[in-house]
DNA sequence: ATTACTAGTAAGCGAGTAT
DNA sequence: TATACTCGCTTACTAGTAA
């Protein structure tokens, strides 16, 4: 969709076509996008085209009117700005699959660490963690996830050693709950961790290298 | 505003770069945008150039910020959204004060409507209306007025006459409370006419030809 | 009145490449 | 590695005007 075509639409929508046909010449148009004629007129045949628009000619005027491909576009940008500035409470990745290293189930398995889950996540992880690598461009977002209160996991102490202490924040991946646990001390990273009281690879089906979305969900 | 460069604003600002800077090269960009390097780094320039973002170089990749005049835009884009998908209880038009035939006056001093005025507005209007005529291009949005359910206004009778049904809706001219009537009996206008409890052309240092902004409400 | 075609001009694009 | 310049090519724009 070019940018331009997507404000023409926006400001269709803004005089009331999405629901109404409205009765509006190329010549208004213009005026609205401060363009010419000429160029509005181009823009409504290429919008016709690319059927988001239904058009009717009158004798003098046509009536215009967004037909759902065309809504669907301006909604889809709508979420957009909602992601921007409403939907703080959210933060949406995408990432691929990737092995851990084995060490997830060690942690998991540990009494210290499950009941504090269970108690303040509401289930008991299955052992282990789905690792996944988040893409490149959406790293920059990762920072997010230091200035929101987090889930806190509590250090805790065995006879042999001390494990430490855990950031949690509920999670989807792929749709599915799930939550991501941040170890303290350990320095930035491009995977995430997750626990899920399932078994997500083999309810989600997913194999190594697999992209997946994640959303996080920050406490209010 | 370009609507290629609102198009890249909105891609940084999904990326975080409204309240944290974001570590992104031109080629990162670039296929966030599905473009080239070149034309990423164009647009960088020219927001930069504009001050809607601030940027820093490291040794490898630059830092943006979106800045104050840039999240501006952005939010006026989003409330352009709202508009469209979200604020459907209000409808937003321009117009010009115009006068009206003095028989404003005459109807709105009639018992019959003042004591329903008062009970279904909660206001005594000011003798007269105050007439604005709906900018050519605002007039799309005018049928909105027949989808939403008014204030009825039922018709009465004197011993000369019957006084016919009228519809409300309140309002905001100037952003100052007030309401709109709309005869049943009369065909589609591009003119409004406002009541309020107070003289409108002296509350608001009208007069005739001056351009005004209304705000029209639906019951929830 | 409109819409929209033609044609000449301006703006935008990206491969190559300097820095 | 980056960013961003040059320059040839393409796309977009609008004045004039036909329909």
């Amino acid at each position: 969709m070019k940018p331009y075509l997507l404000q023409t639409l926006k400001e269709l929508a803004l005089l009331g076509a999405i629901k109404n046909k409205i009765e509006i010449s190329s010549i208004e148009l213009a005026k609205q996008l401060d363009t010419s004629q000429q160029t509005a007129s181009r823009y409504l045949l290429e919008l016709d085209k690319k059927n988001m628009i239904s058009r009717e000619f009158g004798i003098k005027k046509q009536l215009i009117q967004i037909n759902s491909q065309g809504e669907d576009i301006l909604q889809k940008e709508h979420l957009q700005y909602q992601q921007i500035f409403q939907l703080t409470n959210r933060v949406v990745f995408k990432g691929r699959v990737v092995s851990g290293m084995g060490e997830g189930r060690y942690y998991t398995e540990q009494d210290g660490y499950v009941t504090q889950f269970k108690q303040k996540l509401g289930f008991i992880p299955y052992p282990g963690t789905l690792n996944v690598e988040i893409e490149y461009i959406d790293r920059n977002k990762l920072r997010l996830l230091k200035n929101h209160s987090a889930i806190d996991i509590d250090e805790f102490q065995t006879k042999n050693r001390t494990f430490g202490g855990v950031k949690c924040f509920r999670a989807e991946i792929n749709g599915i709950d799930a939550a991501i646990v941040l170890p303290l001390r350990s320095h930035y990273s491009n995977i995430l961790e997750f626990i899920s009281p399932e078994f997500l690879r083999e309810k989600l089906n997913i194999n190594n290298d697999d992209f997946v979305n994640i959303v996080i969900f920050f406490n209010e």
